[in-house]
DNA sequence: GATACATAGTTGCAGGTTGTTACAAAAATG
DNA sequence: CATTTTTGTAACAACCTGCAACTATGTATC
């Protein structure tokens, strides 16, 4: 078994086409073509299939991908076929709203545990969770095996959130906040950065 | 003046960079190094520092760059110096944690108008806006000037909205929403998969 | 069945981008 | 003045991407 390590283009493209075919999923449709898949991802056509095809043919000539096989087949490259355990820090508007979404289900992650620091939030119910205090967090993250943490906490709040993450051994911490965090040793701090991507399209807009 | 259009690399990066440096602006330090760049960017100290002297010579040898003087250079160079115009759509939870906090404020956008299809909704205020029904969106786009459309709808909410959205003349559309939308011909669709980058990350760590 | 069409798989290549290494130039420090 | 830090530059190899071309295999139509 080949099993190499993917690029870094390769993964960031595969958990795009990933996207894609979760939401056409939900859309009812079974078949996707690799140009549909070019529109909405952005990726030029060939690569796409080139990509699909040096991990496995996954396609059929004159017709296109099935929806849910490719998924499937794309879920096991990525090691994401099963479930993830996330922690959710800050319940303010931005917290609730994720919790409440299905961003991260859709895509077999479980909001598994949320903490907050006001004790006014702290125990009240959202879903089927209760809000717990920031001082739990080594011990649940512990018994419940996450490894990933979610920060929805104001920018000001962020740095002390993001610390009480890695001291819980958290791997991988996805920052909502712009604040910049600093970096730990085996820890991967991702920053959503949305007007930093808005000034990226508005730059070909404007040229 | 060669005034050369970016490729796609450098528009990124360079917007990545703009983020980062409003961050430590806002943090209180002035000098910045490539190295402390790369650290928050993830970019190779010698890309930055190519692509930075390829626009301008902007850093001091020995000292690194300041980080206001070269906050604006980038500015300059991506045409977003001015304000830009927005209207936020959607205001459940994730449309007022937008309109709240300063993601798009410290970038030189202002939410200009809210949009609601909830009546309950509509005649609000949020800050110092009064949430008005998406009927009167053409309106209100063409009268305030307003080129980006920013989705925090529901994904069952969401083509209708970016439809809207396309009739009153938004050139990019944001979507905070999973769902696909169909594109429109001048119409820029740029949508936001927390979960993709989730899974983009979590592959690096298990494998 | 024959024909046309759509679409995946494949190859070769040109061009662009990135990381690496190396080093010179300028500023700060002592 | 010597040392250190850090930018600016260059050259090169490795990699990645897009394009064009072509083959193979389904589907639809007549």
């Amino acid at each position: 078994m080949a099993e190499e390590r993917l690029s870094l283009g390769q993964a960031a493209r595969l958990s795009r086409y990933l996207q894609i075919l979760t939401q056409t999923s939900k859309a009812g449709r079974n078949n996707i073509s690799s140009k549909v898949l070019s529109e909405h991802s952005g990726v030029n056509p060939t690569q796409i299939r080139r990509d699909l095809a040096a991990l496995g043919k996954f396609g059929k000539r004159g017709v296109g991908y099935d929806v849910d096989y490719l998924k499937g087949q794309i879920k096991e490259i990525l090691h994401t076929s099963g479930q993830h355990n996330i922690a959710l820090l800050g319940c303010g508007n931005l917290g609730i709203a994720i919790a409440r979404s299905n961003v991260f289900a859709d895509h077999g992650f479980r909001i598994s545990a949320l903490f907050e620091t006001d004790p006014v939030k702290v125990g009240q119910k959202v879903g089927d969770l209760v809000v717990q205090h920031i001082s739990e967090i080594v011990e649940t993250v512990k018994d419940r095996n996450i490894i990933v943490g979610v920060l929805a906490v104001p920018p000001k709040a962020a740095p002390a959130a993001a610390n009480a993450l890695i001291d819980a051994n958290v791997k991988i911490i996805f920052n909502y906040s712009e604040a910049l965090l600093d970096t730990a040793p085996g820890v991967t701090v991702h920053s959503m950065s949305p007007a930093g991507e808005l000034l990226y399209a508005l730059y070909f807009y404007l040229s």
